[in-house]
Order: C-alpha cells, then sequence, then structure tokens
DNA sequence: TCAAAAGTGTTTCGAATACACCCATGT
DNA sequence: ACATGGGTGTATTCGAAACACTTTTGA
C-alpha cells in the first residue's frame, strides 16, 4: 500500500489565484493535471517528503507556508494501484515567479484544466482553508511579499476570497488585529500620480490565530494589549 | 509501511468532557492508554475502517459526528516499526452510555493518563476542533441527545468548551441562526421546583456552517432568511 | 410565602461595515 | 485646475454579552 504526498501550492499571480500543476505524460490519466509530489520515502517525515518533492518544481525557499490539509484512501482513487495521498497547502508571496519545469504551469483555481485522479478536489481544499483561515488568522501574511501598500494586499484579499474587498476595512481589521504595521515609508505614486501609499509589513510572519471565538467566548475576557 | 486509523471519541460525561482509551497489555508502551483504532484494510477507505475498527470499543451507532483531524507520518511516532496514523474525531451524545470492552474506560480529556505514542497530541488535536467548530458550526448536535432543555444544552458547551457559559446567551446565538427550535413540549423540573424547561431539538442533525466569515464577508450579503 | 430553576426584556458594548470627505501627487 | 489614487473621520448596523426582572413550579 503506497503512500505519497501532493501540495496545492497557491499563489496570487497577476490578479488571480493560481495553483501549480503538472502535466501527465503517461497514463494513467495521460495528458491531465496533477498537484506535485511523490511517494513518501521509508524513512521520511510528511512534511519533510513534501518539501522535497517540491524542490523539484519551485525554489522552496519561496514557500511562506505550509500546512496540512486532509489524506485521501479511498481504494479506487488511483486506478491501478493502492495509493494513499496526504495533501498540503502552500503558500508563495505575489511578485516572486519561480523557475519551474518545462511541463508545470501555474492555472488559475477557479477555472481547472481536466485534473487527474482526485486533485481536483484537493485544490478545493485547499482554497477552502485558505479563504476561512483569511478571516480568523494572519495568513495573509504568506500571500504578501515582505512590504507591501494596501491596495496591492487588498488585491491578494479580493483574488484569494472570490470577491471585492474594501481597502479601507480590510486596513482597519488588520491594524485592528495588529497583523500588520506601517513601515514608515511609502511607494512613489503611480503614472498618473495619486497621493503616495504608505508601505505596511506583517508585525509576525507565521501563522497566529488573531481571532479565535468570534461567537461563545469565555466570559471576562481581558482586552488585547496593542502592540 | 504501515497504516493506521485511530479515533479520538468525545463525549461529556457526568458533566466532564472525556475521551475513549483503551489500555495497552504488551509493549512498546505496555500499560499505557492508546486510542481505539488498528491496521487500515488493503481494499478499505479510511473512513470505512474507522467505523469498522470502532465497533469493537463502541456501538458505532451512536456516534453521531466523524471526520478526519490529520495523519501524522513522523518515522520515530513507532518505536519499532514505521507506520502512519490517520486520526478521526468522533463524537458520542450525552446521555447513553455505550457498552465498552474490559481494557477500555472513558478519561477526562483534559487530565490524559499516560498515553502511547502520540496520542496525547492527537487528543489535544480533537479537543481544539471540537472547541472552534462550536463557534461556527452546528457541531453541537453531536454532543446532545435528540431532544434536551437549555441548561443540559449549556452544560454540553461548557464541559467541551472548558469555560463558564450562558445560557441566556447560548439560547439566543443557537436560536437567531436556527440551529436550534423548541419541541412545545417541557420536561418536569427537578426536586425542589423551578420552572419546568422547554425541551429543544437541533433543526439539523449533521454538520453545517451556519457563521462563516466572522470578518471580511461577502459585500451586501443578504440577510439569512429565518427557518 | 419562599426558594429554585427557567426564561424574557432591555441595555451596553464593540467589531465590522458603509460612506462622505480630505490629502498628496502628476499632468 | 483637475484627475488620480490613498487615506481618514464619522455614522450606522448588528450580533453578542451582561444584567435585571418575571414566570412557573415544589416545599
Amino acid at each position: 500500500m503506497g503512500h505519497e504526498v501532493l501540495a496545492v501550492v497557491l499563489q496570487v499571480r497577476d490578479h488571480v489565484l493560481s495553483v501549480l500543476l503538472w502535466q501527465r505524460a503517461r497514463p494513467p490519466y495521460e495528458g491531465g493535471w496533477a498537484l506535485p509530489g511523490g511517494a513518501l520515502g521509508v524513512a521520511e517525515g510528511l512534511g519533510p517528503s513534501i518539501r522535497r518533492q517540491l524542490k523539484q518544481k519551485v525554489d522552496v525557499r519561496e514557500l511562506t507556508h505550509l500546512e496540512q490539509l486532509e489524506t485521501r484512501g479511498a481504494p479506487d482513487r488511483h486506478p491501478l494501484t493502492r495509493v494513499l495521498a496526504t495533501a498540503y497547502l502552500g503558500l508563495i508571496p505575489a511578485g516572486v515567479d519561480p523557475l519551474t519545469p518545462e511541463d508545470t504551469r501555474w492555472h488559475p483555481a477557479d477555472r481547472l484544466p481536466d485534473m487527474a485522479f482526485d486533485h481536483a478536489e484537493l485544490v478545493d481544499s485547499g482554497r477552502r482553508r485558505l479563504r476561512s483561515k483569511l478571516s480568523y488568522t494572519n495568513i495573509g501574511f504568506a500571500l504578501a511579499p515582505p512590504v507591501f501598500t494596501l491596495s496591492e494586499l487588498t488585491d491578494y484579499y479580493r483574488a484569494a476570497l472570490g470577491y471585492e474587498v474594501s481597502a479601507t476595512n480590510l486596513q482597519r481589521v488588520l491594524l485592528r488585529r495588529g497583523q500588520i504595521q506601517p513601515t514608515g515609508a511609502s511607494a512613489p505614486p503611480g503614472r498618473y500620480g495619486g497621493r503616495p501609499a504608505a508601505l505596511y509589513r506583517f508585525r509576525v510572519r507565521e501563522l497566529e490565530v488573531t481571532d479565535a471565538f468570534a461567537v461563545l467566548r469565555p466570559p471576562g475576557r481581558i482586552a488585547p494589549q496593542v502592540g
């Protein structure tokens, strides 16, 4: 009974949430698109394995976040052999364009090509995970470059969430939660003028839950201290 | 490389969130307590497997909810062989007391005995999952019997969340969200009198997200229709 | 009549949102 | 001047929480 690890690697590219896929050259699912990944090594942990596999597709130094999604084990998920798959969600910040192999392409996450195995479901699972974590964690840090303007950040959120986001409200929510802070610098205005945009950074660039317990929260909670 | 499935089965028993464990009779971890589960069959899906394994410990008809938690694959998680484990969260409603084998006991989930392997971490993972889902889904249905009073329900929430919960506020939150509805009947008062408690039921007894997007919600959202 | 338990009315609070307006820059 | 894009001030909304008070029962 084989075991493989897969990754749903997402990045906002050109205003569109995109997923990294490679095209299969041989059966099964010849010509179909698949998630990067491969067989788990005999003495290899799951996390280390997916990092190793991804090295062959992207520069893993660009990976700002990696978390386990779910494990699929339906006996018929592979038409020929029995193979379990543990899927991970990986995020790459906007703005970089890692080199990828010939057979590998970025695809819009909401318009997938013909997908191999159950990989389309796994992509959806990754998108849902990202969307919900955007609302109660600081996971935006993994979509954004180290320094960014608020309108850029708004664009990443819009692409990942799939609907319009107000820059004004996004700013206030993230500031109140202490997720972002101004760097003091500002970006030059665009071609046709406009006020220069202040530059921000995420205060912490690893996953933190910033808004647990939207409801049924513990009684008499202390007000969060300002950062 | 073996693969096993495990279950963190939780139930509120006597006002305490409890987990079902069995005591190992032989090494490794002889005398240590472990989660129910066992090896995945060669042509068996993960979900079907954990249901089959649980049959040996509890009456699975009592299981009101089952969902995948996570997969552990550290090479040294088993001292002798390499075995991956996929853990599930299972819930049993308060009030029933399923027959269990000799070696099996319920333990308070916040005061675990000596645990085998990485099972203590898996129990914590299950508790955290339950706690967070209580705040944005109707998962309370899986902790409660089909019909209950509000003070009983409050007790289940208090036990699972680990802090005091106001019956008044719980009632309003769950009514507003359309999770619960009065049956019309009421429970007889206790030994020393008191107003009889109205009986409620959950409107839907399978998992539903009732409060997605606590923040950054889609613009111009329609108000939820009353049930 | 009182204690016990359940339930309702009302107020307060605060986060999130919506919207009007002001600021800084290039042409 | 004025168009463009960024940012702030302020009002509104609404769910959640807190708390006082009423209802219904048994002793």
